[in-house]
DNA sequence: TCAATATATGTTATCGATATCATTCAAAGC
DNA sequence: GCTTTGAATGATATCGATAACATATATTGA
């Protein structure tokens, strides 16, 4: 910088305020050191520009997996608010990792970032009480939880799985099965499973541990899941697919068996992939606010940074059944 | 940090030794150190650590897009390995767009990472020149490039093609087609375009301008494609999808038209998605060592950064033809 | 035993920008 | 005409850590 300062002959002040405050600056300043700046290919260095002004222009965001291209959208919709706002975003993965979550958390801080999303809810009492304190916000997407860090941004998949259980339920299922991620390290399931188990109990159903399942990712998963449902003396009518790409693994094993939707049994996702609607026959499915979620927490980011006031707490950002051939 | 300092009754520059070279302090040091630490609460700045010492520990990641879930695989790897080694991925989307490429570039650089990594091949010229002079370690993933920056790790775009398009030959296939991504603004759907045109030359087949196709992205792109190649007069009898999910979309619109695979028409990808092996029939796919680039690229960005020498320029990682039942 | 080496710690300058206060000079106001 | 105001620029201290050098104490060996 200070070489740009000599060429432009002004003082390595000015080249700063030509670049972050240019109306500071006159015309013809302004453009001598655009000259000088073109001329040494200067690049400024930003970790000592934030050190100095003592915030950064990096956003971190922690999310469970990457594999799943089920975050794309949201992640995609963040980077664009945020990068129009001069912001950048630090992505990181947790594996599901609450002990991952925190160390990753302590290095965003390190980091200076000047915000924070999470997908999770849950955290380790000790990222609790950091965040807490800390005075950047935070924002957490994956549930629509009743005590927030900071700001919620999302849907209650309590909710959802309620209203998806009672659209199935009205669509005449009575034996509904409910499959599911483990719940064991995602409150994300265990949430869906309440809803599911919640509207059970107001259709007056008994819920039925037979139709309870947990199933690993992936579309083996939906497919094992789905075997397993068929085996029972007592098959469902309709599968609840609360998972990832559970819903495509489950509709293609009913492919191969020549199995008839909804006919022979029904399914219903809870996201609405892509190929949900592609698939014959197309598949019922939650459709969930990914994108918006993604700039809801990129513009709420972006107020709170830059003082906006605007005191948004919670967003509920709600979801749609669409009902397709499969149920 | 000064407050850690003075708890523990020693020098600033001890408590940033016991952190970055704890054997250099002393055992009991440290330990009054830690506690010091635990005491404060003390976060440790590494925008100030990574000014003064010249040197950060992020690493800057450029993808085309975030929407497909091609890059997940690359990217959780590049992330495992180099988070082992306690460094940090900032990742970006350039949306296929050199522009957008150019600028976050430049972001990068003046964060002060410590590597870059690019899918893409094709650059402006600015940025070549800027990657070139710089001297920190570069990293090409999208395609076996002749003229890399730096580093190139990767597979041959153009020998896969070339590959797959030979394999469905010998598989008994005579017009085969050739569907792609817009080739315009994707150097890699070119190198796959001459890579299947390549083959069609050894085998004295004459390429023929209806067979060659471009679609949009996504699963409707393949799905259209097919729909226009079904409308021709003279039907293909192969359809070689070279861009992600078109195979999909393909393959599921043949299901709704109950065409048979491969015995109406048979269908291969270009990337071995999960998908394609749950697929009725299954489909036939090049599969793309997607998780060795990663691995790869991480760690030969490490040996340079920690300059451990091994001067590997060029990597490449090859690929498997996986043959299934709609060939 | 005493210089020579090793180990542990402290001091100071510095990384490259920016906040803050100081200065200069011209236009405006009375 | 002279103070007042404001726009443009400069000088200096500082952000929080670390590199480089200096110092103090312990250890070794001849």
């Amino acid at each position: 910088m200070s070489d740009v300062a000599r060429l432009a002959s002004v003082s390595a002040m000015t080249v700063s305020r030509a670049l972050r405050a240019p109306d500071t600056v006159s015309e013809e300043t302004r453009e001598r050191i655009r000259d000088a700046i073109e001329k040494t290919g200067y690049i400024p260095n930003r970790l000592a520009g934030n050190l100095s002004s003592r915030h950064s222009d990096v956003i971190g965001l922690i999310v469970p997996s990457l594999r799943n291209s089920l975050f794309a959208e949201t992640i995609q919709a963040i980077a664009d608010n945020l990068g129009k706002a001069g912001f950048h975003v630090l992505i990181a993965e947790s594996g599901h990792s609450l002990e991952v979550e925190e160390k990753l958390v302590l290095a965003f801080l390190s980091q200076q970032v000047s915000g924070i999303i999470l997908h999770n809810t849950a955290h380790t009492p000790r990222i609790r009480a950091i965040l807490t304190k800390t005075d950047i916000p935070v924002i957490e997407t994956g549930d629509l939880t009743r005590d927030p860090i900071d700001i919620v941004v999302s849907y209650s998949n309590f909710e959802a799985a309620k209203a998806m259980t009672h659209h199935l339920h009205r669509r005449g299922y009575r034996r509904i099965a409910f499959v599911s991620l483990a719940t064991e390290t995602n409150d994300r399931m265990r949430q869906r499973r309440s809803g599911y188990l919640a509207a059970l109990e107001e259709l007056d159903l008994k819920p039925d541990r037979q139709l309870i399942l947990e199933t690993p990712e992936g579309l083996s998963g939906g497919r094992d899941a789905l075997i397993r449902l068929l085996d029972l003396k007592k098959r469902p009518d309709a599968v609840f697919c609360s998972g990832d790409v559970l819903a495509v693994g489950a509709a293609l094993e009913c492919q191969r068996r020549n199995l008839r939707l909804p006919e022979d049994i029904a399914i219903a996702s809870f996201d609405d992939l892509d190929i949900l609607d592609h698939l014959v026959p197309r598949i019922t499915a939650l459709r969930l606010p990914r994108r918006e979620i993604g700039m809801f927490s990129a513009n709420i980011l972006l107020q709170r940074i830059l003082k906006l006031g605007g005191g948004v707490i919670a967003k509920d950002l709600g979801f749609d059944i669409i009902q397709r051939e499969s149920t």
